[in-house]
DNA sequence: CATCGAATTAGTGTATACAGTATTCCGAAC
DNA sequence: GTTCGGAATACTGTATACACTAATTCGATG
């Protein structure tokens, strides 16, 4: 049987909250934070706070600045650029291996995270499009058989939650993604691995033009 | 003028301090390690160290035991498999990315870190050997221009050098690398980015076999 | 002799207390 | 009015103290 390590933490648990705090927006890019209003808030002290806070910093969520507490980081075109450039990489790294992996029940798994998205397009809700999306890609880092790759690419994943969020609020919900996603899953469970993962960083290229253009109207929009 | 953060924090200091005597072998694979042995070893108090140990749980290098303590976590070939497929990645995006730059003086940074390979190779020493490899992918992560690559591979890196520590002990230190640097350099100062990601990734993929087989070997010698 | 279970222990994770330093504020000097 | 320098402040990071829990030990029982 399993050892069940069920309880997390503290130090993880302010960690998870304050990443979807970050990702949801509710905590915007220049919000300072403090140690002890957080750890009051949370009802814990400061020591897992300061740890959780060291996290967020590695993962480029928040930067210190000064002595003077810690700043959600900034979201730039130059920082999305870098970050799907990297999450590129990934995904056709796991869309390849997925397709190559012997799972028996890959394809249901796949059909599966599809069905959820639908469910979430239908919802309309846009923490509930982005977990979907999530999902769908980390059943796939599952899929490759890599146990490295999720924590290897969970900074990246952050900053894309981030900046996906942003985006699907922004009211661009009408895009192709999830037909990109089936594409991908064919080509998976078709186990064309050279397909799965062309067509994975076609997808992630695709995202990251329709993310900047996006980023680039609402900057000039707001001028 | 550069802010100047040299100050490092007792966390990093430990934490580095860790991973040197993880990677060069001074603590092998199954290692207990108590927090309170360390933090007198260093002169710290148990704090830092927690969260240093916290931080090589993430990645990969230590593991915990139940509730008496950690344990230097295993090698084993599958996981050398993971670690190379995330590398071939990583060291893919990195060349195409440095053949695009436009940064002047990548030629000379390149030169500088084969030199120092050349050096390492004349001296003999082990931890040379892996201090120029490493250097040597870092300046190529550097001249691309994504300062993501550094952080999201880093994990990566620490295994790396854990593998290769013990690969060129192991005697085998007659074999292309600094060749196929070479032909890596060059890819990247003609600004040939396929080309440069096809030799980095072929470059991952002979170490990672000529490293497979070693562990191999010295795996039917002793038993 | 093997098995079970209570007592002990070893070692973690969290809370509190402490020390130190970058930033800010504010008055004085030019 | 602007610039400089020192005092006050507001934070962080580290050390110590505490609480809690899983592993172990070992004696009792079948």
């Amino acid at each position: 049987m399993e050892p069940l390590s069920g309880r997390k933490s503290l130090t993880d648990e302010v960690h998870d909250r304050l990443v979807d705090a970050l990702c949801s927006g509710a905590l915007p890019p220049g919000t300072p934070l403090r140690q002890e209003a957080i750890a009051e808030e949370l009802n814990v002290s400061r020591q897992p706070v300061l740890q959780a806070l060291g996290l967020l910093r590695r993962d480029g969520l928040v930067e210190p600045m000064g002595r003077r507490g810690y700043r959600v980081s900034q979201v730039d075109v130059n920082l999305v650029r870098h970050v799907y450039d990297l999450r590129e990489a990934f995904d056709g790294l796991a869309a390849r291996l997925a397709a190559q992996s012997l799972d028996v029940n890959r394809k249901s798994a796949l059909r599966a995270a599809i069905q959820q998205g639908h469910h979430a397009l239908g919802s309309g809700d846009t923490a509930d499009l982005v977990a979907a999306d999530v999902a769908f890609h980390q059943t796939i880092y599952r899929l490759s058989g890599n146990p490295l790759l999720p924590e290897a690419s969970a900074a990246v994943w952050l900053q894309i939650r981030r900046v996906m969020h942003a985006y699907l609020q922004s009211g661009s919900s009408r895009d192709p993604i999830w037909t990109e996603h089936e594409a991908i899953a064919d080509a998976i469970c078709a186990g064309d691995g050279d397909r799965a993962q062309q067509l994975a960083i076609n997808h992630s290229n695709n995202a990251k033009h329709r993310l900047i253009s996006n980023m680039k109207d609402r900057q000039t929009q707001t001028n």
